[in-house]
DNA sequence: TCCTTTTGTGTAAACGGTTACACAAAAGGA
DNA sequence: TCCTTTTGTGTAACCGTTTACACAAAAGGA
């Protein structure tokens, strides 16, 4: 690999005019220019981020911090992340925290001394990770679960969950079963809260379970005893289940029983039936989030906390009219 | 953020000292190494993998270059390659190539300028990328497309292919229709041969096509034409897409038409009917891929072609009997 | 023409680590 | 005891960039 000071030396002029000459900065004369990038090229030479970094103190790198990369919700997120920073010149590590407070940290950690200039994170399990995260200084965004006071990207949980209940009651739901998550984390709790409003102002009956922890004959358990006819799942996946369980029990969807997931993963378009789901716009949240991110580094003018909308996707999982 | 510097001035030593201490090389005393650990506990220093990277030439990064991380098969390759990186001590940069040549050429330049330590590539797009790579002289290993002459982690796609075919004929196949892609990827081109190879010999009829430019008419006037009873896909997202037009006509999976998929990702197990597909084991190519090229940056001993096995998963998209 | 400003370039000091080398003190062997 | 080896530590060079500073040449203004 070839080095500035080759460069210098094959075009006779100082590694400091190479410098220059690479990152238009100061004067250079056109002459002078022309020689070196000569012997850029004919030496294939390409700056060393190392040593750039190394210098400024600063990468080009993010570091992106997601709870598991194989969750087909923060995949598409990753991938708006990753092709928005390859867009404006940054690249992405990458590390799966798993809701392990240690792993977080490890990673934190590694991004920080890396010199990255700054991290986009989701699901900080705890508000000491997130504090020992703040003492580093970096900047930082969050998404999806987030602290108030600092700036972040998420969607609208509340309208969602509304949107939720609001499929069901277009399919004449009579008795609901919310399938709920972890209600310590705000998104999945204003989910929660938001159907449950949307049903009781309809008066519609509904119960609630934590579909973690929910095993398939808790599930048929539920239904039988309460003549379930609707399902609302706290995401798609959990969804899928849900309707997989029913295939085999002989439910019919939406004929007996109605399911409406959350997050529009890729493939609730292509189940059979095909899943009718609130759609986040995962892609966005990840461009969203790398945007707000670079204009952060760069010192420029931007929103702090963006929140997303979100819509109803109605398909063949409901019922209509 | 503290330097090594402020560390050995706090201890009352010499950088060489605290590097030494730091890395357990050469000697140190006992009573200077406690000197040192305190001044490390109270300045909370970290040393910056930067300056380190600068010296050795050598980071502790892994660049991983994917077609598409939010393919559900590469996603979890991905988590594979990622976690034995992480017990390794290393991490991850990653990048999608989407079948370009270009961002293909760009992820691995990046690569190279941050002194990655060793790249692990899947489907690089042309053998010009590839030689171009080559002349980087970093270590690598590729990923389930190959070139033979160098280091890989692939699995047995011809038996793969072989077992799809098996996967029908368990279910008394007349017609069989077989989804291919592109046909220049070994792989696909294994799979497409071991069925043929395996219909052949059973006597059954099939005609092909193939999946990517096939229209949802394309589809049903195959079916009709052929009389088609049973669906041969090229991965598991197109069986999905498949088995959904079929739910849209009204034909019946698998009574009417079973269906076979590729890759065993995680869907497949909670799709309803849920699918019969061969299992790649996704998450360990990821962590052989890994592992091999953590040997080879260590100069360690190891195999230079791996080839994983396959099995055929029975679920119930493909008749019995 | 002389003085000021602009342009163009080089020298050398950072950035934060690692390590070759030198050298002194301690330990071991005769 | 003297000589050799082992142990322990510091000095300074190096990795490949960027940039502060110095300075000279060219251009512009009077």
């Amino acid at each position: 690999m070839a080095t500035i000071k080759q460069v210098a030396q094959h075009a006779g002029v100082s590694v400091a005019t190479v410098s220059r000459a690479l990152n238009k900065s100061g004067y250079v004369k056109k002459e002078t220019q022309d020689k070196i990038d000569k012997a850029i090229q004919e030496l294939n030479y390409r700056p060393n981020e190392t040593a750039r970094t190394l210098y400024k103190r600063q990468s080009r790198m993010i570091g992106l911090l997601l709870p598991d990369m194989s969750n087909p919700f923060f995949t598409v997120v990753a991938r708006g992340v990753e092709d928005e920073a390859m867009a404006m010149g940054y690249h992405i590590i990458i590390g799966n925290g798993d809701g392990n407070d240690e792993k977080e940290l490890a990673y934190l950690n590694t991004f920080n001394v890396h010199n990255c200039s700054g991290i986009i994170a989701s699901q900080l399990s705890s508000k000491e990770t997130f504090d020992s995260f703040k003492s580093y200084n970096m900047p930082f965004v969050l998404l999806d679960r987030v602290y108030e006071d600092h700036e972040f990207v998420e969607t609208n949980h509340y309208k969602g969950g509304q949107l939720q209940a609001q499929a069901v009651i277009n399919g004449k739901a009579q008795s609901v079963l919310i399938l709920e998550q972890d209600l310590n984390y705000k998104s999945f709790r204003e989910r929660f809260n938001g159907a449950k409003l949307m049903l009781d102002e309809a008066g519609i009956m509904y119960v609630s379970a934590n579909e973690l922890s929910l095993t398939e004959d808790d599930l048929l358990n539920l239904i039988k005893e309460h003549d379930i006819d609707s399902i609302i799942c706290s995401n798609d996946v959990g969804a899928f289940n849900a309707m997989s369980i029913l295939y085999n029990h002989q439910y019919k969807v939406p004929d007996d029983i109605q399911v409406v997931g959350y997050d529009d993963i890729p493939l609730s378009r292509t189940y059979s039936p095909s899943l009718t789901t609130i759609h986040q716009p995962a892609y966005l949240i990840g461009q969203k989030a790398c945007q707000q991110l670079i204009k952060q580094l760069e010192g420029k003018q931007r929103e702090h906390h963006q929140i997303l909308d979100v819509t109803l996707v109605e398909r063949q999982s409901t019922r209509r009219d």
